[in-house]
DNA sequence: CGCTCAAACGGATACATCATCCGGAAGTGT
DNA sequence: ACACTTCCGGATGATGTATCCGTTTGAGCG
């Protein structure tokens, strides 16, 4: 990826300004670019898709997200490592709307997305397989479903008042514990 | 409500059959016309937003969720009770896609609609009342949340394969049960 | 500097979709 | 058969999306 010229990163960062001001579910690239004070065409050039703005929204909050798995993965005790994990995770993807869709989406990413993407997914296979075996979670459950449950989780947030969400986490951790 | 002219009730009929083979998300009204075999103007009529036909596709498995909402007011366990009925809804709600929308839409509603919903709400908060009585569910949850739990583990389901539910219906029920 | 050229810009425009409105068709009651 | 109401159809204006290309701008170089 060659450098970017000055005034094409001056149009990208503010882009991805006006956009964090909008809703990640329902941006409008003709009203962004107006808001922006730049062309429909700059907005699209930067961003080709909607998923790729997504994403690059998102982008921050994915690093933290694997920062905080590295130190998930780096906790000795797996019961502790897996609900600071799907605690961490919850948190975020309530704070950035955007996160759900970047994690869950199969393909398609840039680059760095995917790598940390990986990184995440393997640290969380890692912590899964430690609690499996010291007995702290259900055998039966995949990763992909385990994040399922925490995006599940996220939706069910969404629609209380977002203020109190300790008891979800903790019904979706009780849950999980074997019978 | 006067009574259906003929004409109308066909109309009607038909363009419920057509929309039942979409996806109750993506319902577009001019391509139901088309498809249906009718006007556009004749589907605004009989659904003036998309809301007012997903709440039609819905009604049936509203009315089923009614019945069942009663049956498990009577199941004398109150651990029973529960189990049976967020499995049932969660049921539901994956068959008809329809039905999480119309469940949690504050208002709007056709009168019969918004009556199912006061009676499953009622039975609903009885329940769950003498669940927490009996020591049986958490005792810090509202009906509210409950609901949108039922509508997370939806939501997970969906993500994944939708085959086996039984893993996530079970996860939720643990989840309510008291520390 | 001044020049050159590739990179980036803007927004007119073609295209897709939504939702309304009204002249005419069709059902209903007498 | 007639009159009256309800309902139908789809042309149409409004709204929003995404592309394309002539113009502008920044970066490197003599």
């Amino acid at each position: 990826m060659p450098a970017l010229r000055s005034d094409a990163a001056r149009s990208r960062a503010r882009i991805l300004e006006v956009a964090r001001r909008h809703d990640p579910g329902t941006l409008r690239f003709n009203e962004l670019a107006r808001e922006a004070g730049v062309g429909v065409g700059t907005v699209y050039r930067h961003f080709p898709t909607t998923h790729a703005l997504v994403e690059a929204l998102a982008w921050e909050t994915l690093e933290r997200l694997q920062v905080l798995t590295r130190e998930a993965v780096a906790e000795p005790d797996p019961g502790v490592a897996i609900a600071n994990l799907l605690g961490t995770a919850l948190e975020l993807q309530l704070e950035e709307g955007g996160l759900q869709p970047v994690l869950l989406s199969p393909e398609d990413e840039a680059d760095d997305v995917r790598a940390a993407k990986r990184e995440i997914v393997t640290g969380f296979e890692a912590i899964l397989d430690r609690a499996r075996a010291a007995g702290v979670i259900r055998p039966d459950l995949t990763v992909a479903q385990v994040e399922h449950l925490v995006c599940g989780m996220e939706h069910a947030v969404r629609l209380g008042d977002a203020t109190d969400r300790t008891p979800y986490l903790e019904i979706l951790l009780a849950g999980l514990r074997p019978a």
